[in-house]
DNA sequence: CGGAATCCTCTTCGATACTG
DNA sequence: CAGTATCGAAGAGGATTCCG
């Protein structure tokens, strides 16, 4: 019953036997979408098995990462100072997306994120905005501020932009198959508000080019 | 026989389907610092199975993250793109150097790649430096350029500062329990070259604080 | 209904032994 | 030196059940 562990003294072991176990990094990305209750989060990660997931949010309690409150879980300051990495991962994997199985199951969380991680903070020095965006029918908004864009679930309360496609529409514009000019045109973009606003805060963002 | 996947459209999940596996991130650590026969990368495991390292590097060259040639394994563009990301992960793990077991085995390889890591770019704008460096026996070099620091094994072809000392003054250093105007005094560390062009090398480091 | 513990099967890990 | 083979132990996955 003692826990698992490399017995290295270094730092990169540490971490990966707090965070390195099968699924940790899969909840953790679940909780970087905002706090959510088990059974939300059992939902979102389709697959774990109920004593894992159990048995995680145990140990990342314990070592600090999460929290338990009365709304659910959510991440610590500890836990929150993974989201540069994890949104470095997103960009890392996104090389493998053809290796996803045919039968991979989607969420619109994951699309959130993987927008925030596309965020490049160096096309965006002094810039401050929000853009509420309704993606296959999943709505959020970003907010840009700080060198940082974050994402999180429902309208914005003050948007200066408002933009609503789908999750295709995107990829294909990140792969180069259609212009941005030409998703506006054809209306795979419904957009609200100034369009060149909009131009100007969609190249904040580096969509994966493969 | 079929690989374990997440089966997720997210491309966290289907990077962690590639580098997420027990191991394997370690594996990876020990090519960052520069290619390795599998006896050497075995030795510096330190404990994993002859079997699960065969395993895995199969599986990375497979996914185009190592590569093999006739002195050894290698990491390709797509494996270096990872160092960045395992830098991030050695800070985000120092906080749980508490955790390490009095067992825990040690490596000079790994304190040279978190020197790497504690590197701060927006210190070194405009800086091009060499610091030739022996840490406890283990005699590398730092190569400051570009707002990157790169740390090789060896020693530097043309150093412009030199210092000898441990890892455990380097580590006293960063937890605060010993200045390092103390520790050269003392001679923990030894010096050579000007002192002055030493203590602002050393500044451009973020030694972890706990 | 949210939050698990239990049970059972299957896969993977980890260590040792062995081989081209 | 660079792996493969083997096998007991541990962990993952899935279904069901239990508790507040």
């Amino acid at each position: 019953m003692t826990k698992r562990s490399y017995g290295q003294d270094c730092a990169l072991a540490l971490g990966l036997d707090v965070i390195g176990e099968r699924w940790t990094l899969l909840i953790i990305r679940g909780l970087l979408t905002g706090p959510k209750r088990y059974s939300t989060l059992q939902d979102q990660l389709s697959g774990i098995g109920t004593n894992l997931l159990a048995t995680r949010l145990r140990e990342l309690t314990e070592h600090g990462i999460t929290r338990k409150t009365d709304e659910g879980y959510e991440l610590t300051e500890c836990g929150e100072a993974l989201r540069p990495i994890v949104h470095a991962l997103i960009r890392w994997g996104h090389q493998f997306r053809n290796l996803a199985p045919d039968a991979a199951v989607s969420r619109p969380e994951w699309d959130m994120l993987a927008l925030e991680a596309a965020f490049r903070p160096e096309r965006a020095e002094g810039v401050e905005t929000t853009l509420d965006l309704t993606l296959s029918g999943y709505r959020f908004h970003a907010v840009v501020r700080d060198g940082a864009a974050r994402c999180s679930q429902g309208a914005a309360a003050d948007a200066d932009a408002t933009a609503s496609t789908t999750t295709e529409t995107l990829q294909a514009i990140g792969d180069g198959r259609i212009s941005l000019s030409d998703a506006i045109e054809s209306g795979k973009i419904e957009l609200q508000g100034s369009r060149r606003a909009f131009r100007q805060l969609f190249q904040l963002f580096e969509l994966p080019s493969d």
